[in-house]
DNA sequence: GCAGATAATCTGTATATACAGGTTAAAAGC
DNA sequence: GCTTTTAACCTGTATATACAGATTATCTGC
């Protein structure tokens, strides 16, 4: 998509840069070659590297600094085209203590739906977890989420009261792609007892998978309640 | 933001050809002067205006195509991050056929919310529509919407049963920016009778204000309920 | 009048040079 | 050992040339 062509020198830089960005080669915040190593390992000149790579920071991949070097770009939008990150990082931002409760930390078989979703056959075990995200001991937020074993081997030693696997998962994978459903809901029985609510109780739902390449990274289900249903952003890039 | 420095002949012209695309004197599809009329006009030299016109590609702002000329690029992300754009156009790529009913289609004074909004004193005209819309006669969306009458003075000789607002301010303002919220709510009394539904229904509050340049174009107030209650798109630009 | 060949126009790419200016690490001085 | 100066390094900018390739309009011939 970034370049059908990918033909000439500049863009098979680009597309070089991509990739390394892409499979996690490169991480956010780690340096790059200096143009004048891309020219003697390439063999370009360093009128086409640094065209390259001044294209690359235009779209946003790389961050550079006059002196100092290229660099590859945080990544910011991650989650969401608004700006909710981390729930907990919301819940505290509002000046609200946050806690959580793990309802099942475990390694589960795929079932048909995971299946699909994985890419891999009903039965292969998947890490997953289901928490509660209370603000002030308030739940506001239920998570379900499916993650790939290959990509959080760590998962069934962590202390999801504190730390969020959200943000676990951001750590180890920053920059990936996704598609992301939002919606309305009423709770179930079992969503109403889990978040204290009852069954009237507006509740928005959204459905996120992401992935870096071609390996599903995670699949999540939440459902908000109350001061969270809402998100908020600009919208139009220009 | 997009040029701080503002320094240099590559960013003044990139300035130059940003305001002139965000004033609406250039609008999308419009062909911009090549690059020697660029050149002679502002002195600079073919690559320099070349590099300039290029950057602004990789951001989106312009179209290139070899051997034709340079375009501002189609506006796209108008509307939202994901996927809705016109109401109309949603209802029918489902295969529902789409009608509306114009509930209110009036020139009303600013109350203090909406002056505030708009940054005009209470009391000042605005234009104001409030329109149902329905997929197979069904109630889908309950649209309340300010018009600034300076963006669209055509506003009162509107068919709103034919065309949506959305689409109109599409036309005449396509490049915008921002802000937009979306929540979970119950409908009170006037909004279940106008959406035919009940208080139990769960909807989708969206609030959305945009602007061009300066001045505001519009604030809409959008309740979904049913199945235009959810949102769907890619997240991550990577 | 219409179709095809031709020329003009425009962007794409690669490369070269020259200098400006910020950053960083090494070297010199105390 | 610590501070200061210096030099090396790196990106930013502007400009020039040369050629490739696509598009569009013009001109020619039938």
């Amino acid at each position: 998509m970034s370049s059908p062509p990918a033909n000439g020198i500049r863009s098979q830089i680009a597309a070089y840069v991509i990739d390394q960005i892409r499979s996690g080669a490169w991480m956010p915040g780690d340096r790059l070659p200096s143009e004048s190593q891309f020219m003697a390992t390439l063999g370009a000149s360093r009128m086409t590297v640094h065209h390259a790579l001044r294209e690359l920071t235009a779209q946003g991949w790389l961050v550079r600094r006059k002196g100092s070097g290229t660099y590859v770009a945080p990544a910011q939008t991650y989650a969401s085209h608004y700006g909710h990150r981390d729930i907990r990082q919301e819940v505290e931002s509002s000046d609200a203590a946050y806690s959580a409760r793990v309802v099942a930390q475990e390694s589960k078989a795929a079932g048909e739906d995971m299946a699909r979703v994985f890419g891999c056959e009903a039965g292969t075990p998947l890490f997953h977890a289901v928490v509660v995200h209370c603000a002030d001991g308030r739940p506001v937020e239920l998570e379900e989420r499916y993650v790939n074993p290959q990509v959080l081997p760590e998962f069934p030693a962590l202390d999801l009261t504190q730390r969020t696997l959200f943000s676990c998962l951001m750590l180890s994978h920053p920059s990936r792609e996704g598609v992301e459903t939002i919606g309305v809901m009423l709770c179930n029985a079992a969503e109403q007892a889990l978040l204290e609510c009852d069954g009237a109780t507006p509740a928005m739902e959204i459905i996120r998978c992401s992935w870096t390449g071609d390996a599903i990274v995670t699949h999540a289900r939440l459902v908000r309640i109350g001061a969270m249903a809402y998100l908020s952003g600009d919208i139009g890039r220009r």
